[in-house]
DNA sequence: CTGAAAGCGCTTACAG
DNA sequence: CTGAAAGCGCTTACAG
């Protein structure tokens, strides 16, 4: 009875022990499960037949009947922001507490790419989806809803009662950010934002315009978009610096524009942060490390990440029905970016 | 015949389609898979069908027959070390082209979290492994083989005829590293390791050891050990100032580590690269990022990564039998970490 | 070219 | 407390 495989294998199958124990699959499947009442005795000979053949459920099986994968998908634009693996962390380790596995999806902000991965996951081999992605549509929304497969997004609020989100003020962050500038003394504060298609990258050009816009010396070109990676960063910070020479103080985005931001300066020559103060967004651990470290609005990424997996595990087991919207609120880091007046060395 | 799930959705599956279009559930899934002879017609009518019943297959039931769920372990220490999110790229890209997805584990690198995952992992869940850690015993491989989960090791070679390995010349980059400090002038060189349990790490530390260890000035004080993070890089680098303050070269056993002591040669008041000249290891796309830009012994990250799962399809589909062991080469890429002659400013 | 039926390895009402 | 049997949704020899 025991089905070798053409690979050389053997597979042991709850049929295997049940013989072995001289008892019923159901039997064997009870003691596994801990589910209705059995002896101890019939549980111990259960128990020496499983460890004597080194028996392994077959969770393939298992997910079929139950209906249940325990696998959730962790859907981002792409695993080298280290956004998204400090956000991973905290994904995993509440799924891991949980039973439940991660399956990692990057989309690279395509939207092709997403769809074939909602086509994908919602043939039954997900229990629920955390996503990260501007790409996502109504439509998908629906599909997932109508295959049961419960959806948490994070850091982008599309307006649907299908799906619970979670973002954070990056409006009022984006304030902070640009009023801190103005306060350390900057008089012409430039702004590299993300994508426009994304929601987070636009609210954050809000909070800075509610700062600035309507300065005497303000208008469009003191802004620059920017893919949200070092390069892309540093390539609009260049171009930031022939447009307007005499800037002197520049709010970015996210932490990974700034660090692309450092660079620029550092080569053009502008001391930071005397010459150039910088801040960013997100607050990922890189930003602490740069020298000069940077000034940043933190965003409670692994808090974002555990809310996120909770709230899932909560809607794929039944618990809850109607999806929820958080709001969290960002803290202002002040660090060596920006701080003109410190013992610190000054310049670099 | 269409089941409703409690949550309300509706589950179509193939019976229904097999109904819808008045042809045997065998035909539907021939159409699906594009497997054996049918005529234009009854295809025509079953893709109808799954048109109009807006059909997916469940993937689960798919697997459970087919004995292969098309889903891929990848093992890493921890996915915030941006060395595995790079790599991570090219094992997703690989793997979607194939129809492959992939699941994340984390393990920080403790062998209770290892053993956790080969427990779960070999519960048929994933048809193959790619990993990158120093846990792996004789004896997961060994229980892997019984399930027929072929294996793939990357950056870790353990030494059996069990899994493919792939690795990279870590003690000849360690030398080219360590030469080119010496090359450049520095005269007391020391080197931060890693954790010695990792073998990758006491390559490296060897390689350092074949260019210093005869000098006189040598000893083991001038050998720090770190995990592989900024933050312990940092401490050890401060640790070593104190030790040897006269120190003018440092080799870092990885690229986080080497930005970690550039952080603490700043706050020291060490001018790189004149008063030390620094090298990293790995070369992630950070360590040409940062100011100054690292010196670095540059593996082939995506490179790795992109052969990893591509032995393993192999394996997987059965083409191949016999473990292979890869040793590829590194470059030393030289930035201003230690141009010491360039035209570029000297210090920061 | 197509269908009836057995099988993948579990789980779970339903009896007893 | 335990077992026989049906079912989860597919796939695939085997007939015809």
């Amino acid at each position: 009875m025991v089905n070798r495989l053409h690979g050389g294998g053997v597979l042991v199958t709850i049929r295997d022990v049940a013989k072995e124990a001289g008892v019923s699959t159901a039997t064997v499947s009870r003691v596994i499960n801990n589910k209705g009442k059995i002896t101890k005795e019939t549980q111990a000979i259960v128990e020496r037949a499983i460890k004597d053949l080194s028996y392994t459920p077959n969770v393939l099986a298992r997910s079929l009947s139950n209906r249940k994968s325990y696998a959730v998908a962790f859907i981002v634009p792409t695993i080298t922001n280290p956004f998204f693996p400090e956000m991973a962390r905290a994904v995993e380790d509440v799924a891991r507490d949980n039973g439940y596995n991660i399956l990692l999806c990057n989309t690279d902000d395509k939207r092709e790419r997403f769809a074939e991965y909602i086509t994908s996951l919602t043939s039954q081999f997900v229990d629920g989806i955390i996503v990260n992605s501007h790409n996502m549509e109504k439509s998908d929304l629906e599909a997932l809803q109508k295959h049961n497969i419960p959806v948490v997004m994070i850091d982008r609020v599309l307006d649907s009662d299908l799906a619970t989100s979670i973002a954070v003020k990056n409006r009022e962050g984006a304030r902070m950010a640009t009023e801190h500038l103005v306060e350390i003394g900057c008089e012409r504060i430039a702004h590299i934002s993300g994508m426009e298609e994304e929601w987070n990258s636009a609210q954050r050009m809000w909070g800075y315009r509610d700062v600035v816009g309507d300065l005497p010396w303000f208008d469009q070109s003191w802004i620059g978009k920017a893919a949200f990676n070092v390069h892309s960063g540093y390539q609009v910070a260049k171009e930031i610096f022939s447009r307007h020479p005499e800037v002197d103080g520049i709010f970015c985005a996210n932490d990974l524009i700034a660090i692309g931001t450092v660079k620029a300066a550092y080569e053009w020559g502008k001391k930071i942060p005397n010459d150039l103060a910088i801040v960013g967004f997100d607050g990922i651990n890189m930003s602490e490390q740069t020298v000069p470290s940077l000034t940043t609005v933190l965003q409670p990424i692994y808090d974002m990440g555990q809310l996120a997996m909770e709230e899932l595990i909560k809607k794929m087991e039944d618990k809850e029905e109607k999806p929820k919207k958080y709001v969290l609120d960002v803290d202002l880091l002040i660090r060596e970016s920006t701080m003109r007046s410190s013992t610190l060395q000054k310049d670099i």
